[in-house]
DNA sequence: CGTCTATTTGAATGTACTCAAAAGCGGTGG
DNA sequence: CCACCGCTTTTGAGTACATTCAAATAGACG
């Protein structure tokens, strides 16, 4: 196996088991895509044609609103699949851009592919739907604590459970993610060290 | 096919193609259960043990915090799913309440049927990982407005997204459901009407 | 070293909250 | 049929949390 594909292997293997060929059917389905810091992996407007699975290195989805102000929808660190999903899933323009925060490799693939991959490894429609689930409930969480909790208690979870992200992004981005401003968060920051 | 499973029937036809013999699987798998205006579905601290289908009538899921304040995470009424999917997921215990607001009958399967049914129904693995898809994207979607958008516009995407809910609810679960206080909703309503 | 970007600081403002009280509304019993 | 009770919604005053804007400081990188 080549080594790029360990990670993706084994983070399938977290979740459902997989037979030698399947495992190949993977790898033969899935390409790598080596993107440089800042390079934009999804427009907004374009199609996302892929699913995408990060091998190596860091990445973040943002949204633009109508006045230009970006929101980081999401980080993505090595292990993490990262997508517009609606994009994928409607065939319809990006509502989101996907970003390089650092060099970044990923492995994609392509919708028929992975329509294709279904029949021949049925466990991936399995896998995927585990990890819908999976990402549903996170998601969930985070909407019920971004309402619930004030900006400095959503901070301390944030550095709590991100640590890895929170040390190779921007503070002003982790603003951004945790919808407050870099101004707040820096003062957020100062009240801490006491 | 006996009238209560029809919007099942037609809810699960939206999305993947049934064969009258998967359609059978499906009737047999699910039970109706009726409850009064109140009735509590889930409680917290209890372990989900089904998927659930709105037949008829109107639920929400809420969470209570340490402080004991109340937070609505979803609404539910005809053709919706409603869980705490954490719980039903991980055999865990659930962090949510699920309770009928309206006089309800849901339609219930309970896990290892469920489990069983993907096998003898794989189609319904493939709805399932659709329903969970979309459920996502729209989760997402809140999540994202939740931070970057006032209170009123929030509510006025509520109202127009989901007027048959407004229709039903009291006032101040709207408030609960959109992370605001019930004395803030009514300042913002007395401003929509100049 | 200089330039560009990120972070910090502070003042003024705005959005939403808390608390308290009044008004509205629906159901029930006399 | 009305009066009362309990619950929901409205109103208002004072407060807290977070934002905007402006400017100063700190860091990264060529």
């Amino acid at each position: 196996m080549e080594n790029i594909y360990k990670p993706l292997i084994e983070n399938i293997k977290e979740v459902v088991n997989l037979s030698d060929k399947e495992t190949s059917l993977i790898i033969d389905a899935f390409h790598p895509k080596v993107l440089a810091k800042k390079e934009i992996l999804l427009f907004k407007g374009d199609i996302s044609n892929h699913m995408r699975f990060i091998s190596e290195g860091c990445l973040r989805s943002y949204y633009i609103n109508e006045e230009g102000q970006e929101y980081i929808v999401q980080f993505g660190i090595q292990d993490w699949w990262v997508n517009d999903l609606y994009s994928y899933l409607t065939n319809t323009p990006a509502q989101y851009f996907i970003q390089a925060l650092q060099p970044t490799t990923v492995l994609q693939i392509y919708r028929d592919k992975l329509e294709e991959l279904f029949i021949q490894a049925p466990i991936m429609e399995r896998f995927f739907r585990i990890k819908m689930q999976n990402a549903y409930v996170a998601n969930q969480d985070r909407t019920l604590k971004s309402m619930s909790e004030t900006a400095e208690s959503r901070y301390r979870n944030f550095i709590k459970n991100y640590r890895a992200i929170e040390q190779v992004v921007p503070q002003y981005m982790v603003a951004s993610y945790l919808g407050i401003t870099p101004e707040h968060l820096s003062t957020i920051r100062k009240n801490l060290h006491k």
